[in-house]
DNA sequence: TTGCGCTTCCAAAACGTTTTCGGGTATATT
DNA sequence: AATATACCCGAAAACGTTTTGGAAGCGCAA
């Protein structure tokens, strides 16, 4: 059935310690035997199997991409920080496994058991909530995890996530050179580390730029299309005079600006709207959506990296924060 | 360490392979031990390596998700599929590990061997087009596969695509029902298996239901957004008297909105339009775009059943066709 | 001759499971 | 009393690798 290294030291004819080391580049091998070997390896396509090997080394060569929720939207997020994972991964010859907090919460099992089983290496996380009982875990178990868009740091938990803080700071920054005195924020969830970071990002700019914060002038939507409009009323209600919005995510500023439209209100030129993540939708909805956008990509990239050097070279695990950047289209 | 079966074994007082008969609920133990055992297990918090297991039973419960072109576009798309296989494999009790084609390439290696090295039972491709290389080795490897959106059928392989040539045939029963006359097609790119049968369906109903086929009505678009602009208005310059027309894909069908409103056509009321695929920002373009939506995520469930019931039982690979659903909205 | 250091190779153990085959008891059958 | 029949259980082999601890050969110095 299948060519093992046995059958590739009989056809060399020489022990399956020679082969492994000929194959494995190790010292002390004739220069001549070793080109045996490899020839001979080659003619019965011979692949070492990961799988005996992961047992004897006692690593796998596998990481695992814990995903705390698949379905709920987020696509685009999750999407490219997974490719993004991946194709780093790859580069340094690790194999990803997709795992789920659900099918891991399903079994009753702690996800550091779901991937001990596994022998998974270390393990990404993204999408997670602040409150999740998981989140105890990550920071606390000994397998090497990094964490996205979740502030957690210990001895074997790294994090990467987008520079909030600044990102709204860009945007406050945006709508005060476009002119805006009074400028309100639409938060996502309030349990949401990212929304807390972008308070402060928020209220930081405006002490800056405009001088006093009104913290009525912030509110919430959930994140999503309809409590964006919601949030935008209720906005509009308390403060009639807002002329700037910053939105904490591009769909939430979709909503709002539908809101707008079914209100008559003109935008930017009543109201100038900033959105947070640039999704796909950003420049396809009209008028087009100014955001401040997220490397999601890179994102992914950053977090394999970090992870691989926990593995290879012992790093201490770290936080980074990627740089967002301001794009500006027409509704701000 | 890791506490293993032999742990177990000596804490229970009995054999290992007691241990494991135990566990996996084989019928000659007796009751009493097992349930020694299995409190001793639990009490100990024993998890079976699952590499050792794959290692002896020489299969992983590990399928691979092959994906040929990971980064372009298609993001709703591929997301969605993968989120339905992971889903369905997760309840089979299978996982799944990323496979991009790009790697396998880049090692110069056969996709098959790459799965084999990994020991994976079963592979689902997507993303791979007709004139990929990889296409012959899946129809003619023995390692189960099953391929998403190309009708590939043979021994061991099997797919499951959106019956298309009746999606078109509703788009176009649609367009006529809302009155139009002279139907054109914007096409995605020729040497997709999804066009040539969109076109199928596209020509018998047009056939069926307005009579005469005018090959001149169809032009191509590459699926893209810019293709979308230029083959409508090709299609146009050709027969200004449509006023329908069908895209193969959302992206194509804005393209030719957005040149509709550069041109002051008015959509649908000069042209009407629908689309394919039903991507997120169907909903959210203005006027919102009528579309036969592709069930992505069943798509995915399908797959994965298909493939397991080939593994486990035994069954023939087969090609499934799920049906497509017109969305009804703004456009058409 | 003996001893020593190199180089090149190998036998065997180990990794953590499952499974085959058979051994031992107790109970039922002749 | 002998034998068959269940019923439990265990020793050992197997899966395909890597690695440890030598061993054999050889040249060279003492």
């Amino acid at each position: 059935m299948r060519v093992t290294i046995r059958d590739v030291a009989r056809a060399a004819g020489v022990s399956v310690t020679t082969v492994s080391r000929a194959l494995n580049g190790a010292a002390d091998v004739g220069e001549e035997t070793r080109q045996r070997v490899i020839e001979v390896a080659k003619q019965l396509n011979y692949r070492p199997s990961h799988v005996a090997r992961s047992l004897v080394l006692r690593k796998s060569q596998n990481i695992g991409l814990l995903v705390s929720d698949f379905r709920k939207g987020g696509h685009h997020f999750l999407y490219d920080v997974l490719v993004g994972v991946h194709d780093t991964l790859a580069e340094y010859g690790y194999d990803v496994t997709l795992v789920s907090t659900d099918t891991a919460r399903q079994q009753l099992v702690s996800y550091v058991d779901f991937c001990r089983a596994r022998g998974l290496d270390g393990v990404i996380v993204m999408g997670i909530r602040l409150d999740d009982p998981y989140v105890e875990e990550v920071v606390e178990s000994t397998l090497p995890s990094v964490v996205i868009d979740l502030p957690l740091l210990s001895r074997h938990c790294g994090y990467v996530m987008t520079d909030n803080v600044n990102g709204a700071r860009y945007a406050v920054r945006h709508l005060v050179s476009r002119g805006c005195k009074r400028i309100g924020f639409v938060n996502g969830a309030a349990h949401a580390a990212v929304s807390r970071e972008r308070l402060r990002g928020f209220e930081e700019a405006v002490r800056q730029y405009v001088g006093a914060f009104d913290e009525r002038l912030v509110v919430y939507g959930d994140f999503t299309l309809e409590g964006g409009q919601r949030a935008l009323a209720e906005l509009l209600a308390k403060s009639p005079d807002v002329d700037g919005v910053f939105f904490a995510s591009d769909l939430m500023a979709i909503g709002g600006i539908q809101h707008c439209k079914a209100m008559g209100i003109r935008v930017p030129d009543d109201l100038a709207v900033v959105g947070f993540d640039d999704i796909d939708l950003a420049r396809f909805v009209t008028p087009a959506l100014t955001t401040v956008a997220q490397p999601r990509y890179e994102m992914g990239c950053e977090a394999a990296k970090m992870l691989v050097h926990m593995l290879q070279k012992g790093e201490m695990p770290s936080g980074t924060l990627l740089p967002p950047q301001l794009v500006v289209r027409e509704t701000a």
